[in-house]
RNA sequence: GGCCCGUUCGUCUAUCGGUUAGGACACCAGGUUUUCAACCUGGGAAGAGGGGUUCGACUCCCCUACGGGCUGCCA
């Protein structure tokens, strides 16, 4: 079997174009099948080079890996026009000579006669060729006028379309260029495409399509139209919702293997998955999982579901994948040192961050060099008194054996001999170590910094 | 306007004629706690409306309302 995603690359990657390609992705790779890429670039005013280039950008962050190279639809025009000169051959379609302005003449009439959106009817259906003027034509596809058209999709169902709903659409442009109705039927026969798993937009074409399957006698793909994304406030989305492209969400320092889980369970489910791999994904998903109706974008569950997987992931893996988000935001890359000190303090942060630079930001601790300012509410829990106790600390600390156990006794002593509660001990060794007031344990911190610089951090507070 | 699709807690969803309508996120209360995050316990929260069919409908059919899509020599 085979899938296919096809972005027309006028504008990045979409998130719901993301979630097709995803569904695709998984259909396809869970069933040992082939996932291919089509460009549909054949407009050619608004298809640009940099669209494309965001769009197999996106794809590979969210890691849908493509089979083969992504096929030009614009570099296929040539095949495109032969199909439509052999649907001429075959007599199911015609050479239309009607002009733009005859057409909307034609419309305008049927108006005035009562029609609300008349569909136009080219008086060339059935000319005979030797009336054919020497002018420029278009080719039509000579649909049926009567009966119906049932498109027998995996997601919605059986859907009937009448066949006098439909005009004879154009199949190739009077300068000769094909058109998208055709250009789709023609690519997805050629690169063998047996699922055709896209947006319910084009439900309503693909009866139109399925006419040109028939015409050439080309066997039907299975048809899954597939709900669209909307926005939290369950409008169609925008960029009023904020992130719409998939960049960004990678600049917003999303893992990719959250958004994947996310965007596979909105308007999809296993019974009661919520959290799952791609892997375990793609042995499940299936076409009949697929909900009909559109779901809306719902940020705290991608971020709970976000903040598991970076939990999840392996300490060097996700060393890489921060990398990767640091150069994706242009923020500045992580020196060797602090590259180092984030490999060792990994454990104790991963479990804590939604989002990278919510992890980076609780990392501050190890990545900041001394002195380390505090910020305004971490400083408030640098009083005089607690002051004198982290300096009282730090002779005890130089002759520490610097295990956990160790750390603990110490400072809880401490704790108890000042009177306090540890919390309140913890609060100015927070703000000494980190200058932040949310970050790991202090006992984490300290052992991850180590002796030195913690002693240090120490007495630049207290000083 | 015509045609097509959709409608279960605030959100994502399970249910495929018989359930106290389940789970997750979010929310509220309590617990744990060194901050944050996480975690534990408990709680509130749903079948758009109206007709049918049926012993019995969230589930099947029809109508209405609302939302979305298509209706191009755009894709």
């Amino acid at each position: 079997m085979v899938t296919r995603f096809a972005p027309s690359p006028t504008g990045y990657l979409h998130i719901g174009g993301a979630r097709t390609a995803l569904f695709n992705w998984l259909y396809a790779r869970g069933r040992g099948g082939k996932f291919l890429l089509r460009i549909e670039d054949t407009d050619r005013e608004r298809s640009t080079p940099e669209a494309t280039a965001a769009i197999l950008q996106g794809l590979t962050w969210l890691g849908l890996d493509w089979d083969g190279e992504a096929v030009s639809q614009f570099a296929r025009k040539d095949r495109h026009a032969e199909v439509a000169h052999q649907m001429l051959a075959r007599g199911t379609a015609y050479k239309c000579f009607a002009t733009a302005a005859e057409i909307e003449a034609y419309r305008e009439a049927e108006r005035a006669r009562g029609a609300s959106y008349p569909i136009f009817r080219s008086p060339w259906r059935d000319a005979d060729p030797a009336t054919h003027p020497d002018a420029p034509y278009a080719i039509r596809m000579k649909a049926p006028r009567t009966g119906e058209t049932v498109i027998d999709d995996a997601v919605q169902g059986r859907v009937v379309v009448r066949n006098d709903q439909l005009d004879d659409m154009i199949v190739l442009r009077s300068d000769g260029t094909p058109v998208y109705m055709l250009a789709v039927v023609v690519d997805d026969h050629d690169m063998g495409v047996t699922h055709v798993i896209r947006g319910d937009d084009h439900l309503n074409n693909a009866a139109r399509q399925q006419m040109v399957y028939d015409a050439m006698g080309w066997p039907v793909p299975v048809w899954a139209h597939i709900p669209l994304i909307h926005g939290p406030d369950g409008k169609k989305l925008s960029k009023r919702h904020g992130a719409t492209a998939v960049g960004d969400y990678q600049a917003q320092g999303y893992p990719a293997a959250g958004m994947r889980n996310y965007l596979t369970r909105l308007g999809w489910a296993h019974g009661d998955a919520e959290f799952f791999t791609s892997e375990e994904a793609m042995g499940w998903f299936d076409l009949t999982g697929i909900g009909r109706a559109p779901a809306r974008l719902d940020f705290r569950k991608l971020e709970h579901i976000c903040g598991l997987h970076i939990a999840a992931t392996p300490d060097a893996a996700l060393l890489q994948d921060i990398e990767a988000y640091l150069a994706a935001a242009n923020r500045p890359a992580l020196t060797p040192d602090q590259r180092a000190l984030l490999d060792r303090g990994l454990y104790c942060l991963k479990d804590r961050a939604k989002t990278y630079p919510e992890l980076l930001e609780k990392a501050h601790f190890l990545l900041a060099a001394r002195p380390i300012v505090p910020e305004p509410a971490a400083a408030a829990a640098l009083d005089p008194v607690s002051r004198g106790i982290l300096k009282n600390l730090t002779p005890q600390l130089q002759s520490a054996s610097w295990s956990r156990d160790e750390l603990e006794s110490i400072l809880t002593q401490a704790a108890a001999e000042a009177g306090l509660g540890f919390g309140k001990l913890a609060a100015p060794l927070r703000a000494a170590l980190a200058g932040r007031t949310a970050t790991p344990s202090v006992y984490d911190m300290m052992l991850v910094i180590g002796r030195n610089e913690t002693i240090a951090r120490l007495e630049d507070a207290a000083a």
